[in-house]
Formats: C-alpha cells, sequence, structure tokens
DNA sequence: ATTGTTGCAAAGGGTTTGCACGTAA
DNA sequence: TTACGTGCAAACCCTTTGCAACAAT
C-alpha cells in the first residue's frame, strides 16, 4: 500500500485525497478538514496540511496559491486556469489555451530562464452579479 | 498636503513612497521598512504597512500578491508583468503584451464577469543559473 | 531496526488592529 | 473640534514543526 518509495497510503492519505476529488470547489485546507472529520473524527488539522503537501508533491492533486493568503486545492490536475470571484472568493474553473504564453515571455527581454507560470482571472460570479442587482433595487 | 479628500501627505508617507520609487526590486514590507528606518528612525512597521495599503489604494505604487506569501510593491505602475526566480525568490520585470488575454478568457464558458487578471512567470534568474553551473563542477 | 505516519500543541511568519496620543485642517 | 495619522504592542490567521507514540516494511 504505498503511493512510491517514499510514501505510503494511509487511510488518512487516501480519505482527504476521496474528499478532495468528489468536489469541484477548490477548498481551503480546513474545508478539507471538515470534510474529512465526518469520516476520520480524530484526524488532526496538521496531519491534513501535511498529506496535502505530499500529494501534491506526488501530483496527484493542484494546490493553488494565487493572490490570497489562504492556499486551496484541487483534485482536478488536468491543466487549466482559475477565476475568482471578487465578492465572495469563490473559484472557478477556465478551459483555455495559453501555451503562447511561455514561449511569449521568454522574448521579452529577461535574463531569466522562464520554466512555468501562474495565470489567474478575477470577476463576478453568476450569483453575486444577481445579488448587485437585487440590491440597486 | 493632501493626496485627496480621504488622506493627507504625511511625511511618513511620502518618504516611504520616495523609498519605493528609488528601486527596481520589488522590496518586501519589511525591506521597505529597513530603507524607511535610515530616514525616519523610529518609524514603526505598522505605519509602513497602513501607508503601504494606503499608497496603492491611491493607485501610486502597485502591490505584488502573486505565489508567496509575502507581498511586495512596486513604484512602478505602468502594466508589466514579474518573474520569480524559484532559487533566489528575486523578482523582475517582464514586458509583454497579453491583451488579448482577457478576450480570450471572456470567451471561455464561465459564468464570471471577468474583470481583471493575475500573471506571474516563475523561472531561473542570470545568478543562479550561473550558481548551478558552478556547483556542478 | 528502520523508516514513515499520526495527534497534539506550540511556535512561526507576515500582517492587521486597538489604543491613547499627536497633528493637521 | 473634527478627522486623520502615529508608535507600540498585542492579536490575528494560516501554516509549519517538534515531539513522543504508533505502524508498516
Amino acid at each position: 500500500v504505498k503511493i512510491n518509495e517514499k510514501y505510503r497510503m494511509t487511510n488518512q492519505r487516501q480519505v482527504i485525497l476521496e474528499e478532495i476529488q468528489k468536489v469541484r470547489t477548490h477548498p481551503t485546507a480546513d474545508e478539507i478538514y471538515q470534510m474529512v472529520r465526518r469520516r476520520i473524527p480524530n484526524i488532526s488539522l496538521g496531519t491534513v496540511y501535511r498529506n496535502l503537501e505530499i500529494l501534491h508533491e506526488c501530483g496527484l492533486i493542484k494546490k493553488l496559491e494565487l493572490g490570497r493568503s489562504q492556499k486551496r486545492f484541487d483534485g482536478y490536475i488536468d491543466e487549466h486556469y482559475h477565476i475568482r470571484c471578487m465578492q465572495c472568493g469563490k473559484v472557478g474553473d477556465l478551459a483555455m489555451d495559453v501555451s503562447h504564453l511561455l514561449d511569449q515571455a521568454s522574448m521579452s527581454g529577461s535574463d531569466f530562464k522562464i520554466l512555468d507560470h501562474r495565470l489567474e482571472f478575477l470577476g463576478i460570479c453568476a450569483e453575486c452579479q444577481l445579488k448587485k442587482v437585487e440590491k440597486t433595487h
């Protein structure tokens, strides 16, 4: 019952992974902690943090470190970008091709060797757009 | 001696702004605190934080909140992107046009109203590339 | 035996905030 | 005489870490 040479697949780790993969809400560590506690009531927050880091290191989940202080995690590991609501903080997915970005950046006269990029969009989600209209009336 | 209806331009505020505009190193709040302390030795870190927030609100400086936990500030407010060294953490500038990004994102089948984006590149700076070579030999 | 994992609680780092005092309009 | 700004220190939030016990190879 191993992930690889370095890590074992423990029950805690398995449940954390399953809970993340169940949702598309890009939960925070604490939200995941709450989800997992329903199945393992005495799990500790430290264990959740440790395992999120390990699952990310093993490529089994994504870690979103954009913008806000609080990290979010994503069980869908295919490449995609995210958009965050400036009002309620909700994070959504965005499917778009920006493979040309890296090439373009490499030409931009910096002496860095460019390896990766982080991109997030900001906007107002559908629900908050409605709220705004309601407020105005 | 006012910035606008809401804020005055105090000596602390003025010195903080000047020090940021002097450099192109994208300093952190604490680095700015050290720079300003040479001119106002008894200034407090809290004042630096408060004023960085206000200067940003007034559009006089940029606030970089990408990736890492620590915020960085930039006295050059023309639009440009940044690249961060994955080894030493140094932040550099990048001049490239990605105005098409927002349009492209708007078409990507999300129900958000897209208003802004944050983009940063990651790589290895020139100095760290040299260090790596030295290490290998 | 050795290496990895856990729960717990404490510490950590960067940032924000309450307060009483000071200062400009 | 009101609204804004300051220094100081404590609080804050999220995250990491030290530790002793436990579990798997």
